[in-house]
DNA sequence: CTGAAAGCGCTTACAG
DNA sequence: CTGAAAGCGCTTACAG
């Protein structure tokens, strides 16, 4: 810029109002600088004006898993919601690794940027509150922060806007559907209740137990804790899947003793081609690029100064029919 | 930084030597400025730092769409690549939008990234000349720059190294396959070969060609442009689908027309599920994080000063047989 | 309409 | 071992 100037013999300030296209500058001096500008081909050092602005027009985007379909829907909603800010987007993977969650996270708060979506894999945030307190924006998309649910990952504190999936509200629609088709014998395949960053399933089993209840159907212990293998022998004539990979997993064990098995699956997650599976399948869809719109719509709200407490939204699923075959009724 | 200096009684450059962990400075003055430090609650400001270094530390991946799985794998492989450099990833989505491209790719570089993987939509890539002689290194992945391979985006200039998968040896392996499983009336369902950004379409097209002609076969022109629509009933015994979205269309229209249909199908690009897929299915895999990896080492080596003309890398594929069924012979 | 000075938050090169 | 000055590339306030 300082090169322009020279070039175009006019100071630094008339440069940088040719550049930024502000009023006052007679058309001459315009079209010198522009001369310059083009002989020299210069172009402008974004981060140069941003660090003078004192902005930096960036937003981060942690996932656990990039590649995940959920979670890379979740990133594309966060682009459209950007877009018109004219905000730029960095990203990245921690493979649920709270260590590389902390170190990604305070990487992008040192490079300043405005806010983050977060897909929490750490239990403990206490690394994050002095960096909101600075300033950051954070809000956490598929699962909220912490150990089992918002309120906890700090010891009563919140720590930001929460856009999760209403998965208890799916795993009911889903149990509450097999029971009006006659089933009684319903079992649960999905993550161990006891293990880290499991809120998703606390929830799905909250669902399922409330929907038997409401039923006046008491859940056998065992069809909670089902195995891929133990499936087919358990006694349960349909099976609620807590993720794809679950429903994978039930799919392929049905799939090994023989064909068309006579079991109702019920898959938390559309997939491609699940309706060209060899059984009938309904499956608990949701729009998860809506995720990530929220999650930017909630981060341009607290950029633009809003001071309300931090909430928690819940997107809505509905149960979609697919697969080749009739639903099976109760046996 | 200068708040903490006045704070500790010290100057600057006494602070810049703490916080970069630089030799020469006693272990009181350290204290003392590391006190400071927490009670003033100070993080550097990277961007600064990097402006001042003329460094930024910072990569742009600019997908068609960051939630497909092939790119998303790309992604995650650049990721790995870049993970041990240090570096800060910058992505986002095109949606085949060569203005989107543009202005994202003209974003990065007005931020001063070091480099760029793009998955290209642009077939006129005119506008990145400027940037990467003023030194950003860019590496295309999955496709080449330009309307029909490396050579042509600019009239003969080679923009930047490329990294693609080999799809003509890939469709070559593929009939040939088929061709040793007795079949020769074998159709190819993929892109038209007239539309934009269809060197992968013509590479497969030339890999089907090569091997229907080592077979001493003659393909029917209609073979070659298929809809799903057609694919029953048109006179072909098996057929080869160029990308996953077509294998789907092949996979409907096939089941379709009835249980358990008499088709060999081999698909370009591995799926979940395919293994319950109600017919006999190859796929062609390949490791499309490879791709990502090594176009981060590409850039890596570019960064380091690697000046050799630019190359292009072709990953290898291979056949997995995939399906319920057996791979259906010849009729 | 145009410009000279100061400063964003840091580092580099030098001097003491 | 420590520091005062200059500068990275830009903008913000001010003055002419």
């Amino acid at each position: 810029m300082k090169d322009v100037a020279r070039r175009a013999g006019v100071a630094l300030k008339t440069v940088s109002r040719v550049v930024n296209g502000e009023a006052g500058v007679t058309a001459a001096t315009a079209g010198r600088v522009q001369g310059a500008i083009e002989e020299l081909g210069f172009r402008r050092n974004e981060s140069a004006r941003l660090l003078r602005t004192g902005r930096t027009a960036t937003l981060g985007f942690i996932a656990e898993d990039t590649a995940d379909p959920d979670q890379a829907a979740v990133y594309r909603g966060l682009e459209e919601a950007v877009a018109e800010l004219g905000f730029l987007l960095y990203s990245g993977s921690t493979d649920g690794d709270p260590a590389r969650e902390e170190r990604l996270a305070l990487a992008l708060c040192a490079r300043r940027v405005d806010g983050m979506v977060i897909v929490p894999a750490a239990a403990d945030y206490r690394y994050l509150l002095a960096e909101i307190e600075a300033g950051v924006a954070a809000v956490f998309a598929l699962r909220p922060p912490g150990l089992t649910g918002p309120d906890t990952a700090l010891g009563g504190t919140v720590l930001g806007d929460t856009v999760v999936i209403d998965e208890r509200g799916g795993a009911n629609a889903a149990v509450t559907h097999l029971v009006s088709h006659g089933h009684r014998r319903i079992g649960y395949l999905g993550g161990d209740p006891g293990a880290l960053g499991d809120y998703r399933t606390r929830q799905l089993l909250l669902g399922y137990t409330e929907a038997m209840a409401s039923a006046g159907l008491r859940a056998d212990q065992a069809w909670t804790a089902l195995t891929p293998g133990e499936l087919a022998g358990a006694g349960v004539t349909a099976v609620l899947c807590g993720s794809r990979a679950h429903t994978a997993q039930a799919l392929h064990a049905l799939a090994a003793r023989g064909p068309a098995p006579r079991m109702a699956v019920i898959g938390f997650g559309d997939f491609e081609l699940a309706d060209l599976m060899p059984t009938g399948i309904t499956v608990i869809s949701y729009d998860a690029a809506g995720i990530g719109r929220a999650a930017g719509e909630l981060l341009a709200r607290r950029l633009a100064g809003e001071d309300a407490p931090p909430r928690l939204v819940e997107l809505p699923v509905r149960l979609t029919p697919r697969g080749s075959a009739e639903f099976p009724p109760e046996e």
